[in-house]
DNA sequence: GCTAGTATTGATCAGTGTTCGAATGAGCCA
DNA sequence: TGGCTCATTCGAACACTGATCAATACTAGC
């Protein structure tokens, strides 16, 4: 064939991230292939290599939509809960609600590695800034007198460990009966942060 | 050729985990492939097959290997710490500095994924499980009258928490700056965690 | 020295990401 | 209308992957 201009470029970027996004949720990362994308869009593999760079790079694109999708799930929820605890169950709940019901896109999130040479661009990195900042505005209302670096620490170790009991628990790594069992987890942990970052008037060494 | 024996099935598949340890501890998981552990132990891509059902076996067995390691390194730490804060940072220390220092054999413990429908083997949970039971116990020391179940939760949501750090941590997906942050990140953490559990007499909801 | 049987091989298969020469057809100008 | 140009698209090809299995080379037993 030759040329057909179907799609502009643009548009040629947006079918394969979306059908790209579509074969990750239904077979998870490990089914993705340059070839399944290219027949889901109607062009042969080829065509790939001139809207991105290599498949990384629609993997990633991919990825950023789900962290968007997930910022709007947690965005509202410090405006919602004028608790403190209350707002950080909420958002440790809508995390882990969010990886049991997309769990092929959220775990491409952390599956998904680029070479070690090559560091995330700008843009994917502000996706992620974005969302720490929701959560640690909750935790500041818990000690208003922390500084502004220590509210960063305090958010990145919260979600962090959000993170961690989600990864852990639907992996089944927990060594633990059942999956109500990883919202006990959960609470727990939240409980036990929230709790003991308010009772630390000095959190440093 | 033909039959050499060289090598017993048993030693033969030994060889096999030595090999392909060395490689993920070198290049990562995604470097290793069938017929690189085959050069490098003197045998054919072939002869692997004989050995094992497949690589996701051999990786699981490496990883079985790892997961031993870090238990060397934890088990003595509730001991040597009477004080179960003190053990509880030195548990977290342990691990991040593990990761640290085995990068690629670490991630393989996480990176590596059977097919959703094989359950990991009885003997790999068992390592899982005994790990467990370390970081329980400076746990239980904290709230004696816990009953075994509340520690069970209370010892996954805190070894999870300390992963969930260390794994975004080291992935630079905290969006902070160096690396000596992630460990302040893990000491707020585990102070705060370990503050919260004490302070509350009935944890669960 | 022969034979039986097994340990080992390596060519082979179907798949992967990526490249690039070749073919096509849209738009432009005479 | 005819012809030209060149961006666009294709798809064969390359080097690789995990896995298989008929053929082979060897050891052990007699």
């Amino acid at each position: 064939m030759g040329r057909r201009n179907d799609h502009s470029r643009d548009e040629l970027r947006e079918l394969c991230v979306k059908a790209a996004g579509e074969i990750i949720q239904s077979e998870g990362l490990g089914g993705l292939t340059a070839r399944k994308v290219a027949s889901a869009i109607g062009y042969s593999p080829g065509t790939l290599y001139v809207a991105f760079r290599n498949l990384d790079e629609i993997i990633l694109h991919v990825n950023g939509e789900t962290l968007a999708d997930l910022y709007e799930c947690i965005r509202l929820i410090p405006d919602l809960k004028p608790d403190p605890l209350e707002a950080a169950l909420a958002l440790a709940n809508t995390y882990l609600q969010y990886a049991v019901e997309h769990p092929y896109r959220w775990r491409s999130l952390f599956e998904h590695r680029l070479p070690p040479s090559i560091p995330l661009p700008d843009w994917f990195n502000a996706l992620t800034t974005r969302m720490f900042a929701v959560v640690a505005e909750p935790l500041e209302r818990i000690r208003p007198e922390m500084p502004p670096e220590e509210s960063l620490v305090a958010s990145r170790a919260f979600w962090s460990s959000v993170h961690g009991v989600a990864s852990l628990g639907l992996d089944s790594k927990l060594e633990i009966d059942d999956r109500a069992n990883v919202h006990h987890v959960m609470h727990l942990l939240v409980v036990s942060y929230v709790r003991g970052l308010a009772a630390s008037e000095e959190a440093a060494t």
